[in-house]
DNA sequence: TTGCTCCTCACGTCACGTGAGGTGGC
DNA sequence: TTGCTCCTCACGTCACGTGAGGTGGC
């Protein structure tokens, strides 16, 4: 919001490389191949090319980020997800420019399909992630229960396993 | 469990490198890159190089899967996580060789330290895949909704939405 | 002029993928 | 002998990391 050198050109904030590499985590390497890559396009280059970013481009590195290192989709897989919602906000920007209702629904019903897929790997990997958490907090347990064991009777072997 | 190819030696179960591969979800390719790499030692090699896994590799395989793709550590922070398991698993083994209870504590609790960073990090992304969910959730509930409109009444142009 | 950030090559790295060419047991 | 799986190189790939060498505005 009130980052030192943040630019200000007619009304929206913009951001420079190593801004945006602060805001989002990544480096500017990263962004840099992103845009190498037609995933992250800057709103402009200034003059000795210097890429210009503006608060979508932010929200859209932070995207990118979520479904690569949340969900472990390659960058193939990312532009994926991303086309179809790019359609979706193009469907948005022109909605006064008369595309057919059906044409719509069918854009719309796409979306859906594309989230809802994007919802199921969500879940399963929650589930897994929640399997995993509850098997290292049982772990935590025994853990500690041993400790105490050993806390309160230092001397005593045990004959108990083997 | 009753895998046509499997091999009873003695008494318990050993795999070769392709049933492994197919058990966990790897490539034979990734086997044997981890055993490079100090990872993932088969039980034992066969005459002509033939690698020989047992049940304990095929855990040890899973966890280190887990680790890279739930909570996207690198080989390196795998080689950590599982080196303090492998000190728990050594103390266990020498239970009756007498360690001083002073060590057998200092051990534990160096585990449940580890063991509560990995809760840790559990929780953060499972709370992250939460609100990446719940985002999704959302939008699932506005697709409809829109699509629900435009069947409703397919030629009408609403002036919402600028 | 000095600092700081930006730029474009371009080689290096990590974690494998993908053949090439050959061996071993049913 | 034919099929199948295994083996070891070894080059390729993806997603960047990491300098090298140079430009531009306070």
């Amino acid at each position: 919001m009130s980052a030192t050198s943040s630019v200000v050109e007619g009304q929206a904030t913009t951001w420079r490389i190593g801004e945006v590499a602060k805001l989002t985590g990544l480096t500017t390497r990263t962004l840099r191949y992103w845009e190498q890559m037609g995933l992250l396009t800057p709103k402009s280059h200034r003059q000795a090319g210097e890429r210009i970013y503006s608060d979508a481009e932010i929200d859209r590195a932070r995207r990118i980020k979520e479904l690569q290192e949340l969900l472990g989709f390659s960058l193939a897989e990312v532009r994926v997800v991303l086309e179809t919602e790019d359609v979706l906000d193009d469907l948005r920007d022109a909605y006064h420019a008369d595309p057919t209702p059906a044409h719509r629904l069918h854009v719309i019903h796409r979306a859906i399909e594309a989230n809802d897929r994007l919802l199921g790997r969500l879940d399963d990997t929650l589930t897994q992630v929640q399997a995993f958490r509850d098997e290292r907090a049982a772990k935590a347990q025994r853990l500690r229960r041993k400790a105490a064991e050993l806390r309160d009777d230092p001397g005593i072997q045990r004959k108990e396993r083997r």
